[in-house]
DNA sequence: TATCCTATCACATATTAATGTGAAATAGCC
DNA sequence: GGCTATTTCACATTAATATGTGATAGGATA
């Protein structure tokens, strides 16, 4: 028996819901509300297998309901239902530790099956979202950036500046001369054509030369 | 009618899937090869809807014939066999334009609904890979980071000391006198616990001020 | 061998940044 | 009304950085 609960601000779809997953083998709703004002409370109360979780709500939206749940459980597993596949929203709930994402038209044997793999473990996702989720991962492959072509020993000098030495300290650190450091420094300026330490160090983490 | 292409080393395994999905309806295997030495060429040659792809192959693996497909074809579905769901493969994979990402133990039926699924602009993947792709969202996540109270003004300032602006240009870009952007950097310095442009800089970049 | 790049060091000067010590106006809070 | 934080500005001093113009030595390479 899969213990869930619903949150859902529609009506209609609550109630709907509700008769379709308790009026099937194998599934009980424990409750259902409207939104998640009280949802660390009444999942703590009701100990559900699985939440069933609208993105739209007022007052405290899916998004913000899941990271409060996620702030005191981690086991409940949580399937976020939503009308549209919108990619910030898809990020945000996935980032936040949500187990699944459907689209409400999904149809009714469809969902019981996917809350059915959610609660064992798996992830159940609607076939235009787990295609926007590869769409993400190829969009942060990494730029293969400039090379820049620092040596070896100016990228030692640059990893010291990225952590916030001075020449003097890292002259110290380097057992070489300060002035070699400035020396150093000026060529690493010119192969990353900026002009200041600070320019420098942002370039280090934007190109994650770092 | 699905034309499939099919990568896998394993000579039964690659005569029985070929033999499952050739006799099924709708599906059609145009050509398999036992590595992506030349998968370049013959994927031009074939012009598939789906290609299988074994991971694990000798010579030139499944990972770099994704890649080398995708150096010239960025519409052929490929799909992923895999036989485990190890991290790394999977990251690569979908990193590198992979459609889909399924068990080799896959039942039949259900490897064929997953093609279907591919070909039609779709993203198959078996549940314990969904799992893990879920999982790797959530450990990207932020840091919570602490909060430093920035002030609006001062996170302006911050803002465009990692543009590289000295002073002056803080102060000219502001209109607001020299000695008022000092007072704030420093204000900004105690806050974020660090005392020079580029310490600030490297922190705002880390724990994502910015 | 001549040339290029890297790594090292030196001296000088100008600009920027950091630190210290004030202070005044405004806004929010209890 | 006091308390606190923010935002604004001023003057002075010290420290750090940037820029310019050299030089020497070793290693790779054409």
């Amino acid at each position: 028996m899969i213990k869930i609960m619903l949150y859902e601000d529609n009506p209609q779809l609550r109630e709907g819901l509700t008769m379709l997953i308790d009026g099937s083998e194998g599934f009980q709703v424990l409750a259902s509300f409207k939104n998640c004002s009280n949802v660390v409370q009444e999942v703590e109360a009701f100990k559900p297998d699985v939440i069933l979780m609208d993105i739209d709500m007022p007052v405290v939206n899916g998004i913000e309901g899941l990271k409060l749940i996620r702030q005191h459980n981690h086991d409940v597993k949580v399937l976020m239902l939503t009308v549209f596949d919108d990619n910030k929203n898809v990020f945000e709930a996935l980032k936040n530790g949500a187990n699944g994402y459907v689209l409400k038209k999904t149809p009714p044997a469809k969902l019981l099956e996917y809350i059915t793999e959610a609660a064992s473990g798996g992830a159940p996702m609607t076939s235009s979202i787990a295609t926007q989720v590869l769409k993400m991962f190829s969009e942060v492959q990494a730029p293969p950036g400039e090379d820049y072509n620092l040596s070896d020993r100016e990228k030692e000098v640059l990893q010291h500046l990225v952590n916030g030495y001075s020449y003097k300290m890292i002259a110290s650190e380097m057992f070489i001369a300060i002035d070699t450091v400035r020396s150093h420094i000026k060529k690493i300026y010119e192969k990353l054509h900026v002009n200041s330490k600070s320019e420098a160090v942002a370039k280090a983490f934007k190109d994650k030369i770092v």
